[in-house]
DNA sequence: ACGCAAAGGGAACTGGAGTACCGTTATGGT
DNA sequence: ACCATAACGGTACTCCAGTTCCCTTTGCGT
């Protein structure tokens, strides 16, 4: 993932913590003046909740301890995220902000290949896959870890979706077939092994979950409902 | 879930918390009197703890409440799960005996289809749906719990691959298809709507999951590898 | 039945997670 | 350049999760 060292990207959630203060709508801190400082701060402890997350896991994540990591006052994470599950779903806004390019062979089949391989190696990756480990477990505690990592899928999976809008126009899939779907498609097998099965995330695995894909999309399994 | 009332199943971890206990290797608590008391104290836990999930999850269980809830001595719970982990491994180990009965309706389609929906409506039971992700969340974090999930699919998708066996026989997916990566690739997208993309798991997800599995198998993209 | 030891449970203790308070720094608008 | 105040950060406090200690209950082998 790429950490992006400055930049002014939209804070946490939009919706503070719900408070009964009369009147009082405290507007999240850290959007009021979001240069210098309090970017700087930012970066540094969400790349020491990443390496928090990495080496002990979610269920592990320390709020003092990405303090001490981020040499931050430990009052300011408090302040600003409270939880890990908001340490966790800021994270997942910056890594929403990256995206990796995908890759244009001009033949379907080698596109979902090249998606797959990349999911693959991502997820294998030392620092990526417990990292991505630990933050769908914090999705599947806390809503707001979930709608922001169903944000950060949204932008992976609509860099891809061109792939197979190309390959419809060529005629390589039925033309009503749901970009998108696809492209999940060749991703679910994968994390699904990461997740439930444990079974090895191997090149087989990955070349499988993109033969599958492309299968179900010619035989038309992926094709858009008649729309009412 | 199927609580098991009694039963003398195998206890939680085979190895305990590593000690430096010099020559004593402290046999789990638990394993010497499975019996009476101790089996209704865990069914008593392991229901509180399915309770706890499902109202709070994963990452706001709490052993004294579990305790309370369980009307049991909070000190029970501290010795025998230990953390939160401890006691998702052992509810998982528990998962793992009940098994739903696979239907056989004699065209892999339709069976396909009929499992698709047993997991769709699992994942959508208010009971059900709140406590796999729970379990879920536990595996990204633990590795006790990790693999305790591994072993609860592995019986729930042995139970389903006979169908797939009986398929190939009647020569509607090609002879070396790989039953079990079959009957996985049907939930691979369910789980993943679920955890990942938040999409609605609504019925047109379990039939297209069902129909994009048996097209791929059919286009033999589940076939075995050579094998050296 | 009997008794030993395994498992449970009550109560007191403690360290650290989370909070409150308030002084200090420095951002962003004028 | 100036300053109102957003945001940071140190210190002290609180409270409860997790542990320890020890007594009671009860499973299970004989």
């Amino acid at each position: 993932m790429v950490i992006v060292p400055e930049g002014k990207e939209p804070e946490v959630s939009p919706e503070a913590k719900e408070g009964a203060s009369p009147g009082g709508v405290r507007p999240e801190p850290g959007t009021a003046r979001p240069g210098g400082r309090t970017a700087r701060v930012r970066a540094a402890v969400l790349r020491a909740t990443g390496d928090a997350l990495v080496e002990h896991g979610f269920d592990r994540l320390d709020l003092g301890e990405v303090a001490r990591r981020a040499e931050v006052g430990r009052t300011t994470v408090y302040r600003r995220w409270g939880t890990p599950s908001g340490l966790v779903t800021d994270l997942l806004a910056e890594m929403a902000e990256s995206s990796l390019p995908r890759s244009d062979t001009g033949s379907l089949e080698n596109d979902l290949r090249a998606n797959a391989q990349l999911v693959r190696s991502t997820l294998n990756d030392p620092r990526q896959g417990p990292l991505f480990r630990a933050v769908i477990a914090a999705a599947a505690c806390d809503p707001r870890a979930a709608s922001a990592l169903r944000r950060f899928y949204r932008a992976r999976i609509a860099e891809w979706a061109p792939c197979v809008v190309a390959a419809a126009e060529r005629g390589e899939v039925p033309a009503d077939t749901d970009p998108e779907e696809v492209v999940r498609a060749v991703s679910a097998p994968l994390y699904y092994r990461l997740l439930a099965s444990g079974d090895p995330l191997d090149e087989a695995a990955a070349e499988r979950a993109a033969k599958a894909a492309l299968a179900a999309a010619r035989a038309g399994a992926y094709r858009r409902p008649a729309d009412r």
